[in-house]
DNA sequence: GAGGGATTTGACCAAATGGTCAAGATGCAA
DNA sequence: TTGCATCTTGACCATTTGGTCAAATCCCTC
């Protein structure tokens, strides 16, 4: 008897997954991004992802076809997450809050998701096997137009003269170092972003760099 | 090369290696930076590290007795270099000289040096399970040390006040990036480091970003 | 050039691992 | 309850891989 469900029974065809199927892939997806960016792809083992979502290896590749493919589409699922941010980068806004907004938003992903950034600097440090074609396409398309907003924000004055693709890199590089050398950053200052005290002081001193490096105060100043 | 023609038959006994093990010991370590830091630890193969450095897998655990001491060796090859600019930030000298020094030496290590920087990264990432240990002591050590250099800097008013820990954060993730994002690099914008003009520009940009982020301006422009 | 240690390698082994399969257990509509 | 599709698993397999070992081969000293 199930008092909580009130749904009809059909149960997985036309692209809806059974409720079964729907909960079992999520807990795959979750074990293997911990393994994934905690081992990499070759240190992660089918078995123990499997494990961690409290199934046998063989029910795993029920779900899944093969290690690859839970591989793929983990990476797929946090790649919009990831990339989401810079979409919202506003033209018509004022540049030090829409950049400030940015790395806020970066340096909150990188304290939130941590293991996702790691999963995603390890796929690119092995040379992006999965993702170069996403990159050289869709996130390249992403970079060209918020470059031109940088460059239309520089053009009339309200920054200083900078490269906007260096500028993306360096606010690319900051924020993401803080969760993928987490584990270097807690032995030398004791803390990491999981500390909300920590994770204040990185916002503003991060922000601060930035906004100062294009000719800009830190956000509580204005004027 | 130690004491070649005083030697016995004892070719390598008392730290002195024979002509022979020191160059196969050299061969077999540029073969694992290579391979490590494509791979990473568990990607790597001992049989494709031996087949680089052009012998058998038997030959090479000859040298070495494990595949973990091959990279241990590795990993201890690289610190020393890795970490060997910050060592010369001076206390008494012009702060956007010698920041500006730091940041141009820890770029062209991330452009003659990638593999390595790649190496250092994969270690970190999983967790920093051979070097731990050197974060905590040595490179605690270090940091405190250059972070009062920069502390004093703020003091006499040479700088801007800044969090000197998050400066020299900054620092190295902006210049590693370039090193270990290689590829992503390639991918937005075709070029890399090892392309002169685009290492000059980087240099730029990135030493320009940080000077001002400091409120210095850039090495040439003065106001 | 002979003797002996240093170097090199192929054959081999045990463990780990990705994946298959058939059989059993479970959930669900009638 | 019954019948069927979904779900789950242990047994099993082939391959990869780190590491061992004894037998060669090389190199150097005397």
């Amino acid at each position: 008897m199930t008092g909580l469900s009130g749904q009809t029974s059909q149960n997985f065809k036309q692209g809806g997954l059974s409720r079964i199927q729907e909960k079992n892939r999520n807990l795959i997806l979750e074990a293997a991004l911990s393994e994934f960016s905690k081992k990499g792809y070759s240190g992660a083992t089918v078995e123990r992802i499997a494990a961690d979502a409290g199934m046998s290896k063989s029910n795993l590749l029920y779900y899944f076809s093969s290690k690859e493919a839970i591989y793929k589409e983990t990476l797929a699922h946090i790649l919009d997450v990831w990339l989401a941010p810079l979409k919202t980068l506003n033209p018509d806004g004022d540049p030090a809050q829409e950049l400030g907004e940015y790395i806020r938003q970066k340096i909150e992903m990188s304290a939130r998701f941590p293991e996702a950034s790691r999963l995603f600097a390890n796929e690119v440090m092995q040379g992006a096997p999965q993702i170069l074609p996403i990159l050289e396409t869709d996130l390249k398309r992403l970079v060209t137009e918020k470059s031109q907003v940088i460059e239309d924000w520089i053009a009339s004055g309200k920054i200083r003269r900078v490269d906007p693709v260096h500028l993306i890199f360096t606010i690319w590089a900051t924020t993401q170092h803080y969760a993928d050398f987490s584990v270097q950053i807690k032995a030398l200052t004791g803390k990491d972003l999981s500390d909300p005290d920590f994770l204040k002081e990185t916002e503003a001193s991060v922000t601060s760099f930035i906004l100062h490096g294009i000719g800009l105060s830190g956000p509580q100043e204005s004027d």
